[in-house]
DNA sequence: GGACAGTGTGAGAGCGCTCTCTTGACACGC
DNA sequence: GCGTGTCAAGAGAGCGCTCTCACACTGTCC
């Protein structure tokens, strides 16, 4: 490949064949070494790993995946839609997270993002032992994935509830607490009435924020009015509309949890377009605390995921699930933590 | 592996020879028709097909990989400070526009985003014959991994110019222009003092851009003052940071050309906080055309980059350079967009 | 001292595929 | 009628590895 001519080696090169041979051994002995089998002496051991370092040998993964029946690497599948949707770094941050958790395993990440007239090749590609398992990622309630690949045994874990709740292992932020802390802030910081812009409802994540708006506000001793809920499509125009329509049920509100800080954004804007100061007339929290909360003005209040951690949490979920088939699935919900900034800053502490 | 009881088939399941059994031929013209050789009668052919449909036959990719010493998959290889930078939404949309190429031609997608202590394991897994060859994502000068790679013989394609400018094949997007346009701009708006937020020397996009704002105002008939120069690092805390400092060196700026849009929130927020209206006072372009951009107020000009092609070209160069070894490198450089937003229109079309 | 267990090592089969080589069938031209 | 060419299809080797089994050797125990 790399040379024009047609010498042998180079490329790869060396096989536990030639390793063998430099080290005075068997092919069964190299192998043993490599993969630190204990049935071994320690001056074989030396000499043959000396001889892996002089010849440069790195195992071959085809052939060994040919024999274990395992691929040693797991898919991490992102739909279209759902790539689209996260520009915070949500994306950059769980693939970072997975990619970690992987290395120290010495296992590869095969990324998919099938765009969804791909779901059958996606759905052969993961059913055909290419991987050992897969991460999917937030998928829509109507994804034919899931159902395909628990048909036919391929180990799967969810980052992000799935929403039809099956019985399937996933990890997940706790957006429901996360939501209710923010609202609960909110109400704390003395606002009385106070709005949400919720998400889209085939998403778990957006169920969740608008179940833990509701707890505070229940809490509270408050109840839930629809008049107070408008749904967003967790973008920024659809948060703009979603806060004109709010203005027009509930005129009198004077806080708004916004289920993510583009949505807030675009809230944000249209509030102040009102003549609504933000915080002193309308106090406002995201969610999501991403580089935008930072960059409004003023800066948003927001609730900050632990994606990273999210991303090695699927992975362990993952392998676990490998190892053990058969297990009953498990579920890891995660923290959140609201990153205080001005936008919901309206008492001072006196 | 699916089952708990140790029945074969079901997992991946059936092999070139079932299919040849069930259609009554030998495997050789089994692996005939997956591969799509003329050599093939019709009638036979179709027998096949229905024999594979069947069975739900899909390759082993391992075993063809053992004998064709391919690995039909290709490594994108993300370097931890870069994937930090790249907060706005550069990173999911260069892999949409990687994956999607490689899945035009069925080849899988490999990511790696070593943390710098992990380089040598990086290195030695890209030459061990895992991956056909590797797309490269913008790195520092001081990266080991390329040279290791043109050392091996490995093929591989840049995203982003390297820094070193070296004999390589790469991608990009033209900085030079779309700075020179962003400022031009500001200049045709009737900016008589452009200033400029630069980005880190170090990196190829950082000293482009500052390129392409120096030959605007040479075109201009102005000449470049270090005065009007000031670096950041691409964080909205540097960009803050750089414009304090021009509004000492140049209180009398009039317009500011920023490379990145992170940097150039942080930068208004600095402008407004000093008193400075935006656009009227001081004009203002980012870059990256990143969600940020449509939520500051006003929202900024920014110079949008062909992102998902820029990831497709780089695909299309490195399967060239993988089926054709010695090639002479190639280059691709890609025209950016600039994107008009209330930062910068000051001058109604009067 | 013979039976036995324990341990390190080698021989060899075989994972599922591709690809070269060979065979067989048929058509054509002299 | 026989050589020759063409084309579809099969036989079989072998890619680099793992893993079972067999084997030699050492020690321990009755």
């Amino acid at each position: 490949m790399a040379t024009t001519d047609g010498h042998e080696k180079a490329q790869g090169g060396a096989t536990l064949e030639a390793v063998a041979r430099v080290a005075g051994v068997s092919r069964a002995t190299v192998s043993r070494v490599v993969n630190e089998s204990p049935r071994v002496s320690p001056d074989v051991r030396v000499a043959v790993e000396a001889a892996i370092r002089q010849l440069g040998y790195t195992p071959n993964r085809a052939a060994r995946s040919l024999v274990t029946r395992r691929s040693d690497s797991i898919a991490v599948v992102i739909t279209e839609p759902t790539a689209r949707l996260f520009s915070d770094p949500f994306f950059p941050r769980l693939v970072r997270g997975v990619s970690s958790a992987l290395a120290a395993r010495d296992l590869q990440l095969v990324l998919l993002m099938p765009e969804p007239v791909e779901e059958a090749r996606t759905i052969r590609y993961l059913t055909g032992g290419h991987v050992d398992g897969a991460l999917l990622v937030s998928l829509h309630g109507n994804d034919p994935i899931p159902a395909a690949l628990a048909d036919r045994g391929v180990p799967v874990v969810f980052v992000g509830r799935p929403p039809q709740g099956a019985e399937v292992s996933y990890v997940d932020v706790d957006n429901r607490q996360g939501a209710r802390r923010a609202t609960a802030h909110l109400l704390d910081d003395g606002a009385r009435r106070v709005a949400t812009v919720a998400g889209p409802t085939d998403m778990a994540a957006g169920l969740d924020r608008l179940e833990g708006y509701r707890d505070a506000i229940r809490a509270s001793g408050g109840k839930s009015e629809d008049a107070l809920v408008a749904r967003g499509d967790f973008t920024y125009e659809g948060g703009a509309k979603a806060m004109e329509r709010l203005l027009k049920t509930a005129p009198d509100l004077d806080a708004v949890f916004v289920a993510s800080d583009l949505m807030a954004a675009g809230a944000l804007g249209v509030l102040l377009a009102r003549g609504r100061t933000v915080p002193e007339d309308v106090a406002l929290v995201g969610y999501d605390d991403s580089p935008i909360a930072a960059t409004t003005r003023p800066p948003l209040t927001s609730v900050r995921q632990p994606i990273e951690e999210m991303g090695r949490e699927a992975v362990h979920l993952l392998l676990d699930a490998i190892e053990r088939a058969g297990r009953p699935p498990r579920r890891v919900v995660l923290a959140t933590e609201l990153v205080l900034r001005a936008s919901s800053a309206r008492r001072d502490p006196s």
